[in-house]
DNA sequence: CGTTACATTTACGTTAACGTAACTCTCTCT
DNA sequence: AGAGAGAGTTACGTTAACGTAAATGTAACG
């Protein structure tokens, strides 16, 4: 019990950030942080008023920062985030469900990939005719 | 005279679209239209109150949807349409801003699509580790 | 003339992810 | 004790492109 108490007292009181450790860390804005906590996708411990956020929220946040890259909405992030920490047991459905999401998301990025090439070489062929265009009217102001 | 009313009578008279012909012919919403007539984008004439869309309307309307599959912004879509029926002179100028801003946004698709493409590589990494996680479960399992 | 079918106007609602006041609280330094 | 630095809370503001509801109009059909 009391070697317990004095390793976790360590661990919490040690391995902690403040709000701003936070923000420079991870190039955020207090705002974001508090908004994350909002929304449920992070749970810093409070000393008195304020936040300390733990080796676990900084893992945390680091996924969400990453599914944000992802394109993944923070609702769909919170989800994910609460799967693998709750039921420590049935690990397995709930990989493949991360994955199966992991897949959908992958499609959706590779489909909007290929619209935005579309509309690039699209968008290409008006340019070259903008500069049919000019090069007419250049001819046309020397005639 | 006689002739030009007589002309440009039956032009706006027959070659006109009712609200609904134009949303089935473009796929759109009578909300849209009319948005984009309060935006200014587009102006059709009335008849009495109803909305009829003439020619240049709809070509107008063309313009408009194939700038948003390019990602402009209505106000970007009114501002270059302006400049191409506003002051019919100096259209060199004109073309060469809207060549421009293409080239503007042109390259921002094109970032766009790089960082996508490197969201695609990162994901995929990431599900090929889910995969391995997958595996090791089963052979966990088995053990 | 009643009803059906569209059209129109007006104006508030929606969504995501924070930004931005405005004000309070708590320390710390001097 | 005064002052300034940071943290915290509350709550409204932002942006784009329409959606949607409510009330009203009007044209044609039977």
């Amino acid at each position: 019990m009391t070697s317990t108490e004095k390793t976790e007292g360590k661990r919490d009181l040690s391995d902690v950030m403040s709000i701003r450790e936070m923000c420079d860390a991870f190039d955020v804005t207090p705002r974001t942080l508090r908004f994350y906590e909002q929304k449920e996708l992070l749970f810093p411990i409070r000393q008195g008023t304020r936040r300390l956020f733990t080796r676990r929220d900084r893992a945390r946040l680091k996924l969400i920062l990453r599914g944000k890259r992802f394109g993944f909405s923070l609702e769909d992030i919170r989800q994910l985030l609460d799967m693998y920490n709750r039921d420590p047991g049935q690990q397995e459905a709930q990989l493949k469900r991360t994955y199966e999401l992991a897949q959908d998301r992958l499609r959706q990025m590779e489909q909007q990939r290929d619209e935005l090439n579309e509309a690039i070489a699209d968008l290409k062929a008006q340019m070259a005719w903008g500069e049919d265009m000019m090069a007419n009217l250049h001819k046309a102001a020397k005639n």
